[in-house]
DNA sequence: AGCTGTACCTGCAGGC
DNA sequence: TGCCTGCAGGTACAGC
């Protein structure tokens, strides 16, 4: 779901249409959400937008700093002249403000960013941008790849943890940005089972591993990411890495790889789909 | 400390 | 038709 890819398109995307523009003033439409921050953010201009794993940090002009965690399904679609009138996808972001519009950006030059969420598991909160990395989802964070992970830092923690290695790949406090759908596309394309334990891997597998994640992560930023639930870009447009995908949500069909059949099973709670026939 | 299971929410698909 | 149940998956946290 929203995972590095996803995460990546939205900060893209903010970048391009947030950066410069002035905040005017905040709507809030659920206070589970979000209380009484506003004051720093009226009249502060907004400088950048970062991402850290799955985590967004839009920084402002006056030392704060809007941090979010979009979780399952937080939408961020911002309109404005610069957007054309055209076509948000209609089934999963439909007229602004819907149901599910939780925030309201006020821009200058009425623009307006929506922050939505179905499901309503997503946080924003405002801080000090000093401040940012010490919320503990942040400070937490482990090394992500295309920046600080590194082959010898992912055989060390592989070979150290109990766990099955797909537990390992979605665990954010060892590796940021992995989730379900890319560690188990990572998995297929690495020919590993994911009931492995992890520190059963040997030196050539975590090699295809590694190199595994950067390949799935790399097709799912080439594609605008995978919009399975709730996924739509800042643009309000579906991303398409959902029709590529290798395994996740294709129970019962064919393995690229092999042709096996793949299956689905359940780990740690979470829906796992793997070719029996060639990941060992 | 590290791991597992469950809660948090809500819409939706499937069964009857 | 419509109710009921289970499922979707990213944290956060309780408990072992």
């Amino acid at each position: 779901m929203p995972e590095l890819p996803e995460v990546e398109t939205i900060k893209l995307g903010l970048q391009k249409y947030l950066v410069g523009k002035k905040i005017i003033d905040i709507e809030v439409q659920d206070s589970k959400l979000f209380q009484d921050q506003k004051v720093h953010l009226k009249g502060a201009n907004i400088t950048a937008v970062r991402r850290f794993g799955k985590g967004l940090v839009i920084d402002l002009d006056n030392e704060y700093s809007i941090a979010v965690h979009i979780k399952l399904t937080g939408q961020f679609v911002y309109q404005g002249n610069e957007t054309k009138k055209s076509s948000p996808s209609v089934k999963l972001v439909g007229d602004l403000p819907s149901k599910f519009t939780r925030l309201i950006f006020k821009l200058e030059k009425n623009a307006q960013l929506f922050f939505n969420d179905v499901r309503r598991f997503a946080w924003v909160k405002v801080v000090r941008t000093s401040d940012v990395h010490k919320l503990p989802f942040f400070k937490e964070l482990g090394p992500e790849p295309f920046k600080d992970l590194t082959l010898v830092y992912f055989q060390k923690i592989l070979k150290k943890t109990n766990s099955s290695v797909k537990t390992v790949l979605m665990d954010q406090k060892k590796i940021g940005g992995v989730g379900n759908i890319y560690a188990n596309d990572a998995l297929n394309l690495s020919k590993i089972d994911p009931r492995r334990k992890a520190s059963s891997l040997k030196d050539s597998e975590v090699k295809k591993l590694f190199d595994a994640i950067h390949d799935v992560l790399k097709k799912g930023l080439k594609y605008g990411g995978a919009t399975e639930m709730n996924y739509v870009n800042v643009e309000g447009n579906e991303g398409q890495y959902q029709k590529h995908f290798l395994v996740y949500g294709r129970e019962g069909e064919k393995c690229y790889n092999c042709s096996g059949t793949i299956k689905k099973i359940r780990i740690a709670g979470r829906g796992t789909y793997f070719c029996p026939n060639c990941q060992k």
